[in-house]
DNA sequence: TGTATAGTTGAGCAAGCACTCAATAATGGA
DNA sequence: TCCATTATTGAGTGCTTGCTCAACTATACA
């Protein structure tokens, strides 16, 4: 018994995400995702908590959508390759199109949260340690089908995730496509060539 | 006439410098910025004028003196691919031992200001262009000098400086001289690109 | 319908923020 | 020595921040 909610928690999470995204936990005041998420101050303390209960509770809902999505086009390509193709190229889409422009939520609060956040910064290492499993199984699965160069080692899973947050950082500075075509492309081309002619 | 300056003025440029490398602009209230300089209030407005542009000047500071003496090593090396390992090297020491724990400040402020300051955002992307014309130019030289693999083009500078906002993300990270080196080996073996030299 | 329960409202609070300024202190030149 | 000028001091300004709470509203059940 007693009022219902008249608003859905799950929509106004979304909401509150987008606007860290884009501006950063300091450089969002309450009032600002209150408007977002069309909630008195009072309402949305009652549903989350604390300023930062709610920015936890955005992140967890950017790693269960966004980077799951993204993550699941690495896993779900018919060969290694072609899954670290179809990321990147979302990748790059998202960058120029789509909200990436704001960069990632993971790379953006890493850069906020490390020198003063221990335990959020421990879930953004979580973060990147996933990414890395992931690309290091296509890389297993590129080396078994030979799409890899024999110099290409496990160790390049570790040098694209760091790839992944610079192309994260550089697509807040409004690159035109094509630089971040450039830097995907060489990555993978670096990954790809074949063994010096002799 | 008049009273002199009791302190050097660089000198609290450069502890304000630090502080805001370490804890960012919004993470730095002006006493922070005080107690680190060892001034009052009055004096930092008197001989900086607000809290901008003193990191400002901070910025420009960094670029004359940080990011110099790191874009030095590339075009002081006797080769272009030494001048590589050199910048690298020395990066993944700083990031292990030095204040590049902190990342780097010109990729932390980029995070932090991309959305919201278009003047910023300009002097940092004139800054990245830069790491990306010293790239370019030791890329240049190593080809010259038989170097690099055939497959590597002068877009690996785009790619590496992408790399490098990467790394300067992961080293707020704490991870070990181990990722860091892992990650600048696979870049450079990328372009390089031959098997042997282990 | 009445009542206990729970959600919504929005003015308002204490704390922290960037910044100021009148008082004071130190300097060079007259 | 005195004075005009400039630097230093630190309490204080108005504003914004994250957050609260008493009043109000809607609901489920008896």
């Amino acid at each position: 018994m007693g009022r219902l909610r008249t608003f859905d928690v799950d929509e106004a999470l979304a909401a509150a995400l987008e606007t860290f995204w884009q501006q950063g936990y300091d450089g969002t005041p309450i009032q600002a995702l209150c408007q977002a998420m069309g909630l008195q101050p009072g309402s949305v303390y009652a549903a989350f908590g604390s300023k930062r209960a709610l920015f936890v509770a955005a992140v967890h809902r950017y790693i269960d959508t966004v980077s799951a999505e993204a993550i699941e086009r690495i896993n779900g390509a018919p060969s290694g390759l072609e899954g670290l193709r179809a990321y990147f190229g979302h990748l790059v889409d998202a960058m120029v199109d789509g909200k990436r422009q704001w960069g990632c939520l993971i790379t953006n609060s890493l850069v906020e949260f490390a020198e003063r956040d221990p335990e959020l910064s421990g879930l953004f290492r979580l973060h990147l340690a996933r990414l890395e499993t992931s690309f290091a199984a296509a890389l297993a699965r590129a080396r078994a089908d030979g799409e890899l160069s024999p110099g290409a080692g496990p160790e390049a899973a570790t040098m694209l995730v760091a790839l992944v947050q610079g192309m994260n950082v550089m697509a807040k500075s409004k690159p035109g496509r094509r630089q971040l075509q450039v830097i995907a492309d060489a990555a993978l081309a670096g990954l790809t060539a074949s063994p010096p002619a002799a």
